[in-house]
DNA sequence: GTCTATATCAAGATAGAC
DNA sequence: GTCTATCTTGATATAGAC
């Protein structure tokens, strides 16, 4: 078979096409490897087993999916906007990449009861991201003691939209009603704070 | 190995306590036959093979949700409380059935890229039944064009209860944190129609 | 209907050459 | 680092007796 010198990157691209699509445990080793044109040894060599293949694909895409949320973020004009910017990120980020079924992330969570150090650490890194950055933008925006709080209802109703895309909404219907709710929760606690 | 005439209910039984928990693909069937005492055979001869299986006990367990949710529905004495009926009635199914990591359904889905038809038709029954009960209750509360809107995003918010159970939160908590998502949302629709 | 024993098969992972 | 070829395991499902 032909050789590749990017067989790193061509076998993390082929994981994201395949088994954030279609589930991890449903996609065999052999299919990234055909899919990525590349010989089972190479994978192993690069990634040690198909966990640490996972791992490392999520790993990427974390990265990604941090830069688009903070480019929504730094676009945003109003520390509103800024809490709220999670939503149109969302819907961005989702067309450039290769769209998992709903989330990655949950979606390895889901199938993987007692997943290893590395990736549960990984897996714990996109909920980490989620709430600390969240919290860094409510408290422009509710009384410091609502900003936890807020966050959470927050975290809850982002998790909703990925859940939605699960039960087949397509992804702006999605982004668009959990914009709304998120609106109408940042109503409410502001209005608590009165 | 010890006969049992009730081996259909054991399988179940066994299906619900380690496939729902540890997800579909990670529990073998082996496993859950042990856990049954029951012989392979057995299981085939019941379920046809393990999707067969898998579809039942979803099918069981819709059942039992339904009641569970429905009654929560009888207790409840206002248009908004029956509404909101649904977050409760989710607290307490989870303390009566074999605990699924989050939700049986979406978990299935999640992991189910191309499902038989069988289990394709239980798995859209579970958000069928979803909306269409949420779409009775909502009549009452909003006006009726506002309910289709106010469903699509209780759902969500269901969804994402779920979802925060898959994110390790407690069920009280995301039960506690979804009826009061719940309750801003339901405001502002009413508030729309004023 | 249920059991014991086993067939069949696919999947993850490795050996050894280049 | 990458390939070809293969090993090993473990999982689904079946055969045949009771």
């Amino acid at each position: 078979m032909e050789v590749h010198p990017r067989a790193r990157e061509r076998l993390l691209d082929a994981t994201e096409d395949l088994a954030f699509t279609q589930g991890v445990a449903a996609t065999p080793v052999d299919e990234i490897l055909r899919s990525a044109g590349v010989a089972p040894a190479t994978l192993y060599a690069h990634f040690g087993n198909k966990e640490g293949l996972i791992t490392q694909a999520l790993e990427r895409r974390l990265m990604r999916w941090d830069e688009v949320w903070q480019s929504a973020i730094d676009e945003a004009s109003t520390p509103r906007e800024r809490l709220l910017a999670v939503f149109p990120a969302l819907g961005r980020y989702r067309m450039s990449v290769p769209a998992a079924r709903w989330c990655a992330f949950l979606g390895v969570a889901a199938e993987s009861p007692h997943p290893g150090p590395q990736l549960q650490k990984t897996l714990a890194s996109d909920t980490q991201l989620l709430t600390a950055r969240l919290k860094e933008l409510a408290v422009p925006v509710v009384a410091a003691d609502h900003a936890d709080a807020l966050v959470a209802q927050l975290v809850l109703v982002y998790t909703g939209v990925l859940g939605m895309l699960l039960r087949g909404m397509d992804t702006e219907r999605a982004v668009g009603l959990g914009l709304h709710i998120a609106g109408a929760v940042i109503e409410a606690a502001e209005g608590s704070r009165r």
